[in-house]
DNA sequence: TATAGCATTTACGTAAACGTAAGTCGGGTG
DNA sequence: CACCCGACTTACGTTTACGTAAATGCTATA
């Protein structure tokens, strides 16, 4: 019944000289709520790069970064082709300014669209609630075919 | 240089007992800003279901009421299957209430489908613009680099 | 008759973000 | 030993609403 020390955790606990903290792709998953399968899916397109313990993947602090930038980055609507190219910019050795800028740019461009979005969502609800009550009408009729006011 | 009458057209004007005003496809798309392409593939999902004269379409009011319809729901955000459904109900010789009783359910549903949109949306632009203003500092801080605040 | 213009059909292609199946593997457990 | 769990890889499938050829046809006009 007990669970003895695997060797990720080993790795994780035991070789664990620069004080890294690594992570499985299960805890990984449940940690920010994705499917193995889009974890695996986001290194396929080059959004992750997890350790590797023999065919093991094993996630560090810096992933669990990357993902919620990721994530944060899905949530406001980039494609994870341009949550890419932002993420790719980033050198730890640098000003980054570049990254910076770029993201800006992406982000200004894309806060457009969001407002337009919220435009064109904003129009939808009202036709909806138009149609609503012109069906809701339709049926009142049916339902009491008597003429125009007094029952 | 003189356009005879083509006998789609003889059949709009001439062989118009009923009153019908007969629409060829180009002119149906100019008027309702969708491409033939997109027309066709409606009548493909059953969607519109215009007479023929030969090969060539003939779209009637009825058929122009009926893209009304389409192009409305799709605004809303219904899908065309939905749209189908709600379309198929109807019976000119009913009182269709089972078909505007499905479509207020229906739009009921998508009302609070969009309701619960605008709201991510709201929260994404929120998280946008936070973002951006983070993003900004920290370029901010690249170009002018001193400490806190008095320069 | 050659050409321009509008129409037709068939059918594969596209985008995004994974889902899902299938089969395999290594490690730990009773 | 038999088994289960968690992980791995490969690769086809899904969804929606058309886009985009490609090849062909009908009609009217110069």
């Amino acid at each position: 019944m007990m669970k003895l020390v695997s060797v990720a955790e080993a790795a994780a606990n035991e070789n664990n000289l620069t004080g890294e903290d690594y992570v499985r792709i299960g805890e990984m998953a449940k940690k920010y709520s994705v499917t193995l399968r889009t974890l695996r899916f986001y290194e396929d397109k080059g959004l992750l790069n997890p350790k590797r313990e023999g065919s093991t993947r094993l996630y560090t602090r810096r992933d669990r970064a990357r993902l919620k930038l990721i994530l944060l980055g899905r949530k406001v609507g980039f494609s994870l082709r341009d949550v890419k190219q932002m993420i790719d910019l980033y050198d730890p050795s640098g000003t980054n300014s570049k990254q910076l800028r770029l993201t800006i740019d992406k982000s200004e461009k894309q806060l457009g669209r969001l407002q337009k979005q919220r435009q064109l969502l904003d129009e939808a609800i009202d036709e909806l609630n138009n149609h609503m009550t012109v069906v809701r009408q339709l049926l009142a009729d049916r339902a009491a075919p008597q003429v125009s006011a007094a029952g």
